[in-house]
DNA sequence: CGAGCCCCGGGAAAATTTCACGACATTGCA
DNA sequence: TGCAATGTCGTGAAATTTTCCCGGGGCTCG
């Protein structure tokens, strides 16, 4: 292990992201990048040819998204080694990643160092969060009022964000691989999980928890 | 103009981004970044200081936004370059940003080409946008989202905003003294005429339009 | 007056939500 | 180890809602 260098596969959909972790890895010895790719389903495809070291994540991809990704290959190998690089500053995201077998979350917003320093940490065998996610999570612990989205299970969590994506129940079908009517009855026990009786109360209870993301247009 | 490197801004909250930005930028003979920013107000202050040829933008930022940006850089100097380069894919947002004085709006799902191509052609004095936004302002002329709430009669538009206000149907027939079959259709006719599917895509067209009051999450 | 909207609601077909049930994996306990 | 107990995932069918098509009454405008 010490005499190889520890192999990554990088998955984004931008590849100008990727080129920006690459640059940043790159002056790291010890580390290759081996290959990259712009969606879950290609993500597996690879982990499954090269068999990465190091799997390095996106969560918000077109179709099939980052935690189900975390799922497959976690099912094709049970020790995977996956971080998670997003923009998504939410301790929801990073429990839903966690619970579905990521070894690390590092938000976008972190200097290089510490994305660097989480490679390192999963390498060795460690669980590595960013620290603005450790603090909303204490924060999360702490507010004690009826918690997130982690009251869903993985699979609920992924049916919900293709939701909020405005997919039909038939398109989130497809991508999943499952019954149009799996489908309806999760986004029917979603609602119930979560407590609410409307799609419209679904959707602002997204926003009040920070899964919808809207940049700011400012005033008009 | 011609002999000098055109100087560039880069401005992202994403510091591994912007180095992907760079990486890309660099391998390009005739163009230099000679300042980085990670929010609005940073980019407003470099660009006085530093003039740039052409400043490159993300949209969501923390503080004030890209919007709110281009508006303060352009009012500072009318002839400023600028070229929106973010995550969203969405043709609202390209409008915004180019009203408000951007010169080019390209997503970063876009290859690096696209990026590049952009960049000499904004130089150039050129309007850029990328074709997958291309495509969706097509489709918005062609009929796709319906403009605001000016196709929607008064009755029409107050079913909508309680609707908004997580009013049941049964709740709404009983303000407005209607039957809950008439609330149903009303409904379905709102849907119909802003061109939606769902519910879920009522909610976030209304977001999108301002008709619903976002909950302030964040920073002063 | 006739044309064009808008508002209201009925009925039937289509889609959905909901409910009840099994298969399967994991956990806890004796 | 054996064996409930629990929780997740998935399907089918019933119950409900949404959608579509229809007509009547009221209103304005040329």
């Amino acid at each position: 292990m010490s005499a190889a260098d520890a192999s990554i596969l990088l998955v984004d959909d931008h590849s100008v992201v990727r080129e920006g972790y690459r640059s940043v890895l790159q002056k790291q010895p010890g580390l290759r990048v081996i290959a990259e790719a712009a969606d879950g389903a290609e993500a597996y495809r690879l982990y499954k040819s090269e068999a990465p070291d190091l799997v390095i994540m996106d969560l918000s991809m077109p179709g099939i998204g980052g935690i189900e990704a975390i799922r497959r290959i976690r099912q094709w190998d049970k020790g995977a080694r996956i971080l998670i690089f997003t923009m998504h500053q939410n301790a929801g995201f990073a429990v839903q990643a966690i619970r579905a077998g990521a070894r690390g979350y590092v938000t976008k917003t972190s200097p290089p160092e510490t994305l660097v320093r989480a490679v390192m940490d999963v390498l060795a065998g460690k669980i590595a969060i960013s620290p603005d996610i450790d603090h909303e999570l204490a924060l999360s612990r702490l507010g004690g009022e009826s918690s997130a989205a982690d009251v869903l299970t993985a699979r609920e969590f992924e049916v919900l964000r293709l939701l909020l994506a405005e997919k039909t129940t038939d398109e989130i079908a497809e991508t999943l691989h499952v019954s149009p009517k799996t489908v309806a009855n999760l986004h029917s026990l979603i609602k119930d999980k979560l407590g609410v009786g409307s799609d419209i109360e679904l959707v602002r209870l997204a926003l009040r928890q920070g899964l919808l993301t809207e940049p700011d247009l400012g005033e008009a």
